[in-house]
DNA sequence: CGAATTTGACCGGCGC
DNA sequence: GCGCCGGTCAAATTCG
């Protein structure tokens, strides 16, 4: 691979990472007014079984990417997932499966969830102004002063802390930054190189939490959003996110508490989020139940799908891909 | 008025 | 060493 070619590469700066093409990445876009979704045809919606109880589940970012990552392994694509391991291989594949604007896949093992607590509440602000700090002092000597400080601070920094691992995945959304149940804090915003879309920086705000996502229009497919995590949440999610999650409907909990693992999977991930996930899970489910397309399309009306569902469906929704650490 | 975002400046890495 | 580029900082500005 050239030098110019390297430079064009979005995917550069990363390793090896999977890459499924087509399976959807049901994260993002928690809407309250849209998870009033009917339990799915074939569905015995049964019974007795609380929702917590029956799938043990906490509404935790990091165990949905648990469920995520397996996923992909599933029947959740159109086509056959591709594993790209060789660095140099797999970055002109990347760039020839679709030029997307930038990707840093990661990836992100099961975290310790720090607390018991369940109630992350309307996440901790308590460290809101963290990035401040150097502010509180104030004349222009201070700033000389702070600026140097920056430096040492920077060279300490050089001590070489291993990039966090990184998931990238690709979203059809006219949203730029999706909401996915935390809270984040943007810090910074710049244009790219090689795409028309500036790229956001954000963090999550929650106390301690390092982690950072990078969001970015994809410049091949304008309706495509990329958006980059970076490094593992070491808390739960904030309360708007649980307060969804409780709203989804009894009816619903019971056929996810009913289903096979694998279907309960994305029945869940279906019912949490339900713009991007329905489309893939949906679709895989049925295809599980040897439901026609008939009643696949039947079964569309009867989920409160957003408008793009159909473009979502017919693209095989956006892409999902996970990089592992190099 | 505090919180969140914007935006220009700065920094380090990298290639030449 | 220089310039380019991506990532971050932090003062200024906007928002609720």
């Amino acid at each position: 691979m050239s030098n110019n070619d390297q430079k064009q590469d979005p995917f550069h700066n990363y390793g090896s990472f999977y890459y499924n093409d087509s399976s959807v990445f049901p994260f993002f876009n928690i809407t309250p007014t849209q998870n009033h979704i009917q339990p799915a045809a074939g569905f015995d919606p049964p019974s007795n079984m609380s929702f917590t109880d029956s799938l043990h589940l906490s509404m935790d970012y990091n165990q949905l990417q648990g469920l995520i990552q397996p996923a992909a392994a599933f029947d959740m694509s159109c086509s056959s997932p591709q594993v790209i391991t060789d660095p140099n291989v797999e970055e002109d594949a990347k760039l020839k499966r679709f030029g997307v604007g930038d990707q840093n896949p990661p990836s992100n093992p099961n975290s310790s969830v720090s607390s018991s607590s369940n109630e992350a509440g309307p996440d901790d602000d308590s460290d809101k102004m963290k990035y401040k700090h150097p502010k509180e002092t104030g004349t222009h000597e201070d700033a000389a002063h702070d600026k140097s400080k920056k430096v040492n601070n920077k060279a300490k920094k050089k001590e070489k802390t291993p990039r966090e691992p990184q998931f990238a995945f690709l979203t059809k959304s006219e949203i730029d930054h999706l909401e996915d149940g935390y809270r984040w804090r943007k810090y910074g915003q710049k244009a790219v190189k090689i795409s028309p879309y500036p790229r956001s920086y954000y963090r999550c705000t929650s106390q301690k939490c390092k982690v950072k996502k990078r969001v970015e229009r994809s410049f091949q497919d304008p309706s495509t959003v990329i958006t980059t995590y970076e490094g593992q949440h070491n808390h739960h999610y904030p309360a708007t996110f649980r307060g969804n999650a409780a709203r989804l409907s009894p009816s619903l909990l019971a056929s996810i508490a009913s289903s096979t693992p694998n279907l309960r999977q994305q029945l869940l991930l279906t019912s949490l989020f339900p713009h991007q996930a329905a489309a893939a899970t949906t679709s895989s489910m049925l295809s599980q139940n040897n439901i026609t397309h008939h009643q696949q399309h039947q079964q569309q009306q009867e989920l409160h799908f957003p408008p793009d569902y159909g473009l979502l469906k017919d693209s095989c929704g956006p892409s999902f891909f996970h990089k592992q650490e190099p």
